[in-house]
DNA sequence: AGATTTTGTTAGCATAGCTAACTATATTCT
DNA sequence: AGAATATAGTTAGCTATGCTAACAAAATCT
């Protein structure tokens, strides 16, 4: 805890960005989440799913750690996956693991998926000047290094 | 729609920089939720927690529209912070709805809250650059005006 | 007074997170 | 080789959050 009890303004900044980020973070979700129930398939899958199309075939212990979650969520996300067809489970030479693929029709829907859930964002930012746009671009790459070293 | 088959870079850039905010806002939410469980109290619960603290007291109504919510939902959501002693319901001159306040109890957890819930986020911001982390900040801001123009 | 509107709750469903406990396969160690 | 151990996924069961539909109670409007 390092026990300091008077804190500068500067000790107190990051935990004020930190937590309008984090208020930032669960409202957008909030918004984006109307859109993801028109289609079946719930934002969760759809990131995982975003992670076969664009990342490539793995198994499911990898796909988890990707995502960050334990091996039984992601378990049932990808039984939901498979069941959908959107997902493909290829025996390896390792029996208890399994390659999980993206199928056409997963790589379709996700490409649909996200650009529905992701449009209304899409066009928001796109009304911004060119000056902010350009600073967002520069800033989420920023945000997710950050992310990734939490 | 706007049917245009071949579509700009230019007018792609939004929808990439959509999705990258997007994929940041779930990462981010899953690294911090597991802090959110060393607490009894759920994220959405001390988001709506917050609402009351820093926003004052409302009804139901206007809390689920604040966090954007059902009011099934945000009634789920406050009894069980009435059970767990963060919010009051008071009684006004309208008999249907009511008051919702938190008590210092809720008030106190909800600090420690966010603050545990965000810590490890800031730690992290504050080993950025003195740069990074005024375009961080910038970014934030911005951040919020769109979310709020969705 | 009776009909309608508004506010919140209850019931019931789905997704997504977790841990604990299990199965099946691989690997390691006598 | 065979037993013990380790690893990969699954199943079972819990919690929290989201929703809609249906309801109850209070307020408001004719």
């Amino acid at each position: 805890m390092t026990a300091v009890k008077q804190k500068s303004f500067r000790d107190q900044e990051p935990l004020e960005t930190a937590d309008k980020l984090h208020s930032a973070a669960i409202h957008l979700l909030r918004r984006l989440r109307a859109r993801d129930r028109e289609m079946g398939v719930g934002p969760a899958q759809l990131s995982a799913l975003s992670v076969l199309v664009f990342g490539g075939p793995r198994s499911l212990g990898e796909l988890a750690a990707a995502e960050q979650v334990r091996p039984p969520t992601m378990s049932r996300m990808v039984a939901s996956l498979v069941r959908d067809g959107m997902v493909r489970r290829h025996a390896t030479e390792d029996g208890r693991s399994m390659r999980l693929e993206a199928t056409a029709k997963g790589t379709k829907m996700l490409w649909e998926g996200r650009k529905r859930r992701v449009e209304s964002l899409a066009r928001t930012l796109a009304s911004l000047s060119e000056q902010e746009r350009a600073q967002l671009g520069e800033l989420v790459d920023l945000l997710e290094r950050v992310i990734r070293s939490i």
